[in-house]
DNA sequence: CAAGATTGTCATTGT
DNA sequence: GCACAATGACAATCT
């Protein structure tokens, strides 16, 4: 005796044997071996080691147990509810509510044995063809500020002496000329360094002070400007030891033949002479630090104004770009005092750290983008991830119900020895060790196996 | 004028 | 041991 029950299911039952209602089981009177076969899985992952045509009646009873499974949300970014983005459906008749109220549990129940598979739920999507496997999350992308460039104001050009003494960063005489604890005067631009493009070249020795010959300069990036910038120099530039030079260093019948040279203001207060582009009524001002442009002069560094005091004949960047052994070979050319070494020294190490410290900055900030990228892309993952598991427990819902209603039927072909059905109240379905399916009077129990 | 941002500098550590 | 990069901390300055 063998019967088979179709439905529109995507599996069936089928019964393997008659039923022996004489097999006692429990000291019942009846018993039941049929094997139900499903005809196709169900639940992938749910017994990966199973065949996919054998389902045990554990299994699917198992099935009917299943109630909401966890989500483990325990990322690294806030654990708030989740809202389910989607209205409840409700499926069949069963008036199974689709989500359980009870929460999640933590016994190994199957439920625990779909946690472990959850990853894999790719297979799930024959159960959900129109469901969206991807994780891709186009709309959280943060726009990467694109890097600032760095501004490469030419290093100072060479101030007339007679305006050290001017305003709030010229006081009369060259502040700490030696000293590393004295205030910070005035913002240098940024010193050129290894990845950005070296401008210029600040002197403050007459130009014989430091000939090609003292370095290769023919290789020495500090004498290449393949961007330059015409630039107004119109009250930057200025004098020294009766050379002009613009700011970056040039020469400026080399560079700017045509612009005529003008008189550095003997104060801060006192408008530069024939100044072309600033009246006379305005006020003379140093430009500000922070809002030099390429190209633009400004206030000299603290720095700056100790390689002038001490009359350094190399200019700054050289001093703090020049490779070390350059460095050294360009220290060696020059008879210098101990004063000015140690300024000299002082200068690299200060400058190469204002660089590194740009640089730590800039890569802080990257960072800083850099996580918040993965952070949107994890809360998109998690947000897809939830409604996923909503999808699992809408479809387990409608398993659930239609497996109920397959119990219905099965039970119903099942007859006693005498032809009589057995009623769904008097007895369930049990299964053995072996996986023979016994009805089991529900006023006893199986101790007795 | 206060608060936050920016920048330079120093000290320290690691390479 | 030296040179240097990286970085936290602090202070000066700017906005």
């Amino acid at each position: 005796m063998c019967s088979t029950i179709n439905s529109a299911l995507p599996f069936s039952f089928r019964c393997e044997g008659p039923v022996n209602a004489n097999s006692l089981h429990g000291g019942l009177s009846m018993s039941s071996t049929h094997r139900f076969s499903a005809g196709g899985r169900v639940w992938p992952n749910y017994s990966p080691q199973q065949s996919e045509m054998d389902w045990t009646w554990q299994e699917l009873m198992a099935i009917t147990e299943l109630q909401e499974f966890e989500v483990p949300n325990d990322g690294p970014f806030e654990a708030g509810p989740y809202h389910p983005m989607e209205p409840m459906e409700h499926y069949g008749s069963c008036g199974t509510n689709l989500v359980e109220a009870n929460p999640p549990t933590a016994h190994p129940s199957p439920a625990a044995a779909f946690e472990v598979g959850y990853a894999d739920l790719i297979s799930y999507q024959r159960l959900n063809p129109n469901m969206e496997m991807h994780y891709g999350y186009g709309g959280c992308q943060v726009n990467k500020p694109q890097p600032t460039a760095t501004l490469q104001p030419p290093l100072m050009s060479l101030i007339d002496p007679i305006n050290q003494g001017a305003g709030k960063h010229c006081n009369g005489h060259i502040d700490d000329i030696e000293s590393d604890s004295g205030l910070s005067l005035g913002s240098s631009p940024p010193i050129a360094s290894p990845a950005n493009e070296v401008i210029g070249a600040l002197a403050y020795l007459p130009h014989e002070g430091y000939t090609d010959g003292d370095v290769d300069c023919t290789v020495d990036p500090c004498h290449t400007r393949p961007n330059h910038i015409p630039v107004n120099y119109s009250h930057t530039f200025s004098s020294y030891a009766g050379h002009s030079y613009f700011p970056n260093g040039q020469h400026l019948h080399q560079h700017a033949p045509s612009m005529k040279l003008q008189q550095f203001p003997a104060t801060l207060h006192e408008p530069p002479a024939n100044h072309a582009s600033t009246p006379r009524s305005v006020p003379f001002q140093l430009p500000n630090p922070k809002t030099k442009q390429v190209g633009m002069s400004g206030p000299l560094t603290r720095d700056e104004r100790r390689a002038v005091a001490l009359q350094i004949p190399f200019p700054l960047d050289k001093i703090i770009n020049l490779p070390v052994d350059d460095f050294n070979e360009l220290l060696s050319r020059h008879a210098l005092s101990d004063a000015q070494l140690t300024l000299v020294r002082d200068i690299r190490r200060r400058g190469k750290n204002k660089v590194a410290a740009q640089n730590c900055r800039k890569r802080k900030l990257e960072n800083i983008v850099h996580l918040e990228h993965e952070l949107n892309q994890l809360r998109a993952r998690r947000d897809h991830l939830a409604r996923e598991r909503l999808e699992f427990q809408q479809n387990l819902t409608v398993l659930k119900c239609r497996f109920s209603e397959l119990y219905a039927k099965v039970f119903a072909q099942l007859r006693d020895e005498q032809g009589h059905p057995y009623s769904l109240e008097d007895y369930s379905l049990q299964q053995s060790n072996d996986g023979s399916l016994y009805l089991l009077h529900r006023n006893s129990s199986m101790d007795g196996d």
